[in-house]
DNA sequence: AGCACA
């Protein structure tokens, strides 16, 4: 008794109101379904369908209370039910005085699409295949991509037919973007815009319109509130396809020609069979004999050169094709080469493809010219001291290692130091065991297998292979 | 079959 009247939304009369809600509606029902049932009691001015968990209700909206008025009285006396598609739906006033359309500009036709593209290479499709896939379907006026951090984005594919998940939509549910990368595509109307995306929301990009090592790249299509967009240089992030004589932005040229251009003009470093190594939290001298240690377990080394740069010392290591550079760079990327976090190398492509090696020598040595000049005065006799205010000096078999302080103030080679975060444990104690001391470029502990995992060969107890001091190629 | 949802 008191539950029924403390539950007013069930009560059987309600105010008045020119909102009338719907329910029992057929699954989907339209727009113009409602707007055929209200036309005859009055004008329509708005509607909103599928409301609700199963997405049968829907409101109606009259410019007038008595137009809503007539409809419920109307069908209080009617013997004949509302009804749309032979089913019955039932009327009553809402509570609400106006529907509140939260409709947004994602579901109003426009000219102008919002492409995000979707998967773990989104970045690197190009202003110019998006413009390839959407020429398809009519003019494409103009482009502009962007980039927008989106947090994590939870795919929701509850309300999803079986059949689109099975058709091998790309999108993964384990798949977190962290970022969207997204793209306003103009065409001149909205029907030439509604067609394209009706064709290629949801569907991946053609594999032949992608360079080859990338992976599915799916587009999601809304449309945009945008109906002209601004153009100002044609450049790699956006393109005005109408106006050939836009001034092309100074960022746009690459003389070079060694980058191709990914997603909003980001650079994509191509591969190459010359590495270009950074040594990072360098406390102990890596010598080119480390380094060719290191990096020989790959394939053979053709030439390496070691030079200073910001502080740090970097290598170029070249191998004789691009494959042993790809698997070497993939191995060592971000590895230490001892233990601790220490000398952690950064590895990324050279623009080189053949070092020039004008001398062997401590810094530079071409393993594939038996005939250079090595300079055995130089050669494998001083330790490298370490680069950097450090004014230590390493003399002959006296190797020891800067201490912290001196470390701290390091300069390192431009990138956070990630040793301490990636869970290396602190530098070691000052009192470091020398029972290697014989040997001046190897500390303590030095290159275990885990520090870079399934590459070391031949390392023995001893710490040092014989190469490393008098490598075989050197002549 | 019973009031939207960012």
């Amino acid at each position: 008794m008191a539950s029924v009247s403390s539950q007013p939304q069930f009560r059987y009369t309600q105010p008045p109101s020119k909102v009338l809600h719907l329910r029992n509606l057929p699954w989907e029902c339209t727009e113009e379904e409602l707007i055929e049932l209200g036309k005859p009691f009055g004008k329509v001015v708005n509607t909103k369908c599928n409301v609700g968990a199963n997405r049968n209700q829907a409101f109606i909206e009259f410019a007038d209370l008595n137009q809503a008025i007539a409809m419920i009285s109307y069908y209080a006396s009617s013997s004949e039910p509302a009804q749309v598609r032979g089913k019955t739906v039932y009327l009553q006033y809402s509570n609400r005085q106006e529907i509140v359309n939260n409709k947004t500009s994602a579901d109003v036709a426009g000219n102008v699409l919002l492409v995000t593209i979707e998967g773990a290479d989104a970045r690197l499709v190009s202003i110019d295949v998006l413009h390839l896939v959407f020429s398809a379907f009519g003019f494409v006026h103009k482009i502009t991509t962007f980039e927008k951090t989106a947090g994590f984005q939870v795919y929701k594919f509850n309300s999803a037919p079986l059949w689109f998940l099975l058709m091998g939509s790309s999108t993964s549910k384990h798949e977190f973007v962290l970022y969207l990368c997204q793209a306003l595509v103009q065409f001149s109307d909205s029907e030439t815009a509604s067609a394209a995306k009706n064709a290629l929301d949801g569907r991946s990009i053609p594999r032949y319109l992608l360079p080859e090592h990338l992976g599915p790249c799916t587009l999601r299509i809304t449309f945009s509130a945008h109906t002209d967009l601004s153009v100002k240089f044609q450049s790699h992030r956006s393109r005005d396809y109408t106006n050939p004589y836009l001034p092309v932005a100074s960022s746009a040229i690459d003389g070079s020609g060694q980058f191709s251009m990914g997603f909003d003009g980001r650079k994509v470093e191509p591969e190459s069979n010359v590495l270009l190594a950074s040594i990072e939290n360098m406390q102990y001298a890596v010598t080119l004999d480390v380094l060719h240690m290191v990096f020989s377990a790959f394939g053979p080394i053709q030439k390496i050169a070691m030079f200073d740069k910001n502080g740090g010392v970097q290598a170029l290591i070249q191998y004789p094709d691009v494959q042993t550079a790809v698997v070497a760079k993939e191995a060592l990327e971000g590895h230490c080469i001892y233990d601790g976090g220490f000398c952690k190398l950064h590895i990324s492509y050279s623009r080189h493809t053949d070092l020039s090696i004008k001398v062997n020598n401590d810094r530079s040595r071409d393993y594939t010219s038996p005939v250079l000049s090595s300079q055995p005065s130089v050669l494998g006799q001083q330790p490298v001291p370490i680069p950097g205010p450090s004014t230590h000096q390493f003399e002959g078999a006296q190797y020891a290692p800067p201490s912290d302080q001196q470390v701290m103030h390091q300069p390192s080679a431009g990138w956070a130091t990630s040793a301490a975060a990636a869970g290396a444990p602190p530098p070691p104690p000052q009192s470091m065991p020398m029972q290697q001391h014989n040997h001046p470029y190897m500390p303590p502990g030095t290159m275990p297998p885990q520090s870079v995992p399934g590459m070391m060969p031949m390392q023995t107890q001893t710490g040092l292979p014989q190469s490393a001091a008098m490598p075989p190629y050197s002549h």
